[in-house]
DNA sequence: TCAAAAGTGTTCAGGGTACACCCATGG
DNA sequence: CCATGGGTGTACCCTGAACACTTTTGA
């Protein structure tokens, strides 16, 4: 059947991952500081090879479950990258991914023993590889995501205030955002009510917490920031 | 180097190219019908293996060279598709690009040598793969950037009415514009400028031929349709 | 003379943006 | 009592959407 395909050449193949979680309010990304060749000593993304029995998805989700110990995690594919000598090791082609993850929830002792570390996204060190490329490309997808969709709230804890909320999408999106027409968005946007509790933890006043109900959101997937 | 590379497992790589070019007038896709197996017999979009002198956007640049005798072409990736069963005359993982072309410039030769044949995109068969999926998310991609970038008059001629583009900008967008609306844009967008020669063949009274002008678009990069 | 496509402005509603002050409380 | 973050409403502008008639000319 597939005589043809013998005489094509075979890649390595890759996933990598863009880990994004909230630590401490403050975006940050799971990145790792490569302990063997290639491009050993610089920081890198989270990866790892596409094995026989999965999927590119599945490698995916495996991957960050080996590190985070999370599953069920909103990740997005952000494309192929697969210039001839993006790894100095052999050739190798990479498909990306990004991951939203309830920083909360994750296992921070898999993260160490992977020697892998969260960075405040605002800080990023250089990375190897075309991981900054990587990067770059994700945050463009993201934005537009973020804004048409309640992605943004996979990030934040269970329950949160509106000036959490507030801060990770102006980290996301890169400037500052108006807090009455921000929280006039929310309150259109039905699907993120009030629990009716009150976060006292971040201000003497107290903040009001608010959660993300999915089921009202696939009732009328109305979202807009 | 690369010891632990040799330990992983290696796969083929395919590009598979969504073409589209305007036939008459009608946005039309190019495909095969497959001569060999697998899924012989049935339409594929064109596409090729990678080969290990290059990389994914020169193999997609190449199969479409090969296909249409065109190059400098626009061309975007549209993702990584990699479920494990998607060939099934082999594990094949398939990056797809689509390629907006000038109808009129190609090689219909060597279209019609490669088995190929352009298909109204309004009737396109069922295809092999997972194919029907890679049209999907190229048509949701295509459409964000129609309306945001004067991508669309890459598949016009040099010189095109604003009927004819009004036209294609309905069958992409799967709706009917209004005329006013859609000139009163145009306008806007000073990027595309009347030649000042008139088109009689498709009306009797004769319509203006505009043509696109980059510089002024790389200048203020205005364009929204 | 008529069919067929080209061309042209205005009105209205809704959404986006700009903007400033009071509230509650812990220390 | 004051510093800190929480919370609230309005006015304006601009963009997007709806809408109908005249022009030209080949057949």
């Amino acid at each position: 059947m597939s005589e043809f395909y013998k005489s094509n050449h075979r890649y390595y193949l890759s996933v990598d991952c863009v880990v994004l979680g909230l630590n401490s309010g403050r975006l940050s990304i799971l990145l790792t500081k490569r302990a063997f060749a290639p491009e050993e000593g610089k920081w890198s993304l989270i990866g790892g090879f596409v094995q026989p029995e999965e999927s590119l998805n599945q490698a995916a989700k495996r991957v960050l479950t080996q590190l985070t110990g999370l599953s069920n995690v909103y990740m997005e594919q952000v494309g192929a990258f697969g210039e001839i000598d993006r790894d100095p090791g052999d050739r190798v082609i990479s498909v990306a991914y990004y991951a939203l993850i309830n920083f909360d929830e994750h296992d921070r002792r898999k993260v160490m023993s992977h020697n892998a570390c969260w960075v405040d996204f605002a800080d990023i060190p250089e990375l190897g590889f075309d991981h900054s490329s990587i990067i770059t490309h994700t945050l463009k997808k993201l934005r537009f995501r973020f804004v048409n969709e309640p992605i943004g709230l996979k990030l934040l804890p269970r329950q949160f205030t509106l000036s959490q909320m507030q801060s990770l999408y102006e980290t996301v999106l890169g400037h500052r955002l108006d807090k009455r027409n921000f929280r006039k968005r929310v309150q259109e946007a039905k699907c993120i009510e009030s629990t009716g509790e009150v976060d006292k933890l971040n201000s003497k006043r107290g903040a009001a917490l608010y959660r993300f109900n999915a089921e009202i959101y696939e009732k009328d997937k109305k979202f807009k920031i």
